[in-house]
DNA sequence: AAAACGGGGGC
DNA sequence: GCCCCAGTTTT
């Protein structure tokens, strides 16, 4: 991977997506810049479409936007607020243990902090990064299907770990992209460039990509 | 019936 | 690294 080719095609990425819709936590943040929402938000989105996130973010939000208020509702009241989210006793249990966390060790308030966000249940590299990124404007790189397979089928790393994907880009995707990175190549994976059968003919990045014309992941 | 949906944890 | 998790919509 080479440090002016990589920033290249984030460039062609963003010139080439127009009015194509941001992910749901980006367009939420939009509305309420809120960590903490941020972070409810994305634990929902987990193995879950982007409109249903939205949806249930939203009515869950109208009951309670704290952690104080999430612990005043019961599981059970949080699996129907967040219908049709699906693992609901899953995504309940752990919302509410985040919020216990949260009131118990860090004083009701989402830590700007990897190592203490990774202490969360529930939250792994993804959430912590977007959290970061998105919730609190740090230079984070957040890591999720679409970048890994975005950068790998790119020739730009090969490896199955969404880890090292992150170092790789750490070390070669200038600073300013890191917190957009995330948003721009999820719009460019659920249009463009898929999981299967991506659209390589209408896609920008052709000439710098390694890979045209694969059908499978990377 | 199977795949897809912006992972995480436990071992 | 591998396996498990567990719900709904879409194909």
């Amino acid at each position: 991977m080479d440090n002016r080719r990589i920033s290249r095609v984030i460039g062609l990425i963003e010139a080439s997506l127009g009015d194509t819709e941001p992910p749901v936590v980006d367009r939420l943040k939009e509305r309420d810049p809120d960590p903490f929402l941020i972070l409810i938000a994305t634990l929902l989105s987990l193995r879950t479409k982007d409109e249903v996130t939205e949806k249930a973010a939203e009515r869950l939000f109208s009951l309670a936007k704290t952690p104080e208020g999430i612990l005043a509702l019961t599981e059970e009241e949080i699996s129907r607020a967040i219908y049709p989210v699906g693992f609901y006793r899953h995504k309940a249990a752990t919302i509410r243990a985040v919020c216990r966390h949260l009131r118990e060790r860090f004083d009701g308030r989402v830590p700007a902090d990897m190592e203490k966000l990774l202490s969360l249940p529930g939250v792994g590299r993804k959430t912590a990064n977007l959290v970061l990124a998105q919730g609190f404007d740090k230079p984070a790189i957040c890591v999720d299907t679409h970048v890994h397979r975005i950068v790998n089928r790119l020739g730009y790393v090969s490896t199955r770990r969404p880890d090292e994907t992150e170092a790789a880009l750490r070390r070669h995707l200038p600073r300013r992209f890191w917190k957009v990175i995330n948003g721009l190549l999820v719009a460019f994976g659920r249009t463009v460039c898929l999981p299967v059968s991506p659209h390589c003919s209408r896609c920008p990045v052709v000439p710098l990509c390694e890979r045209v014309g694969v059908t499978r992941s990377r």
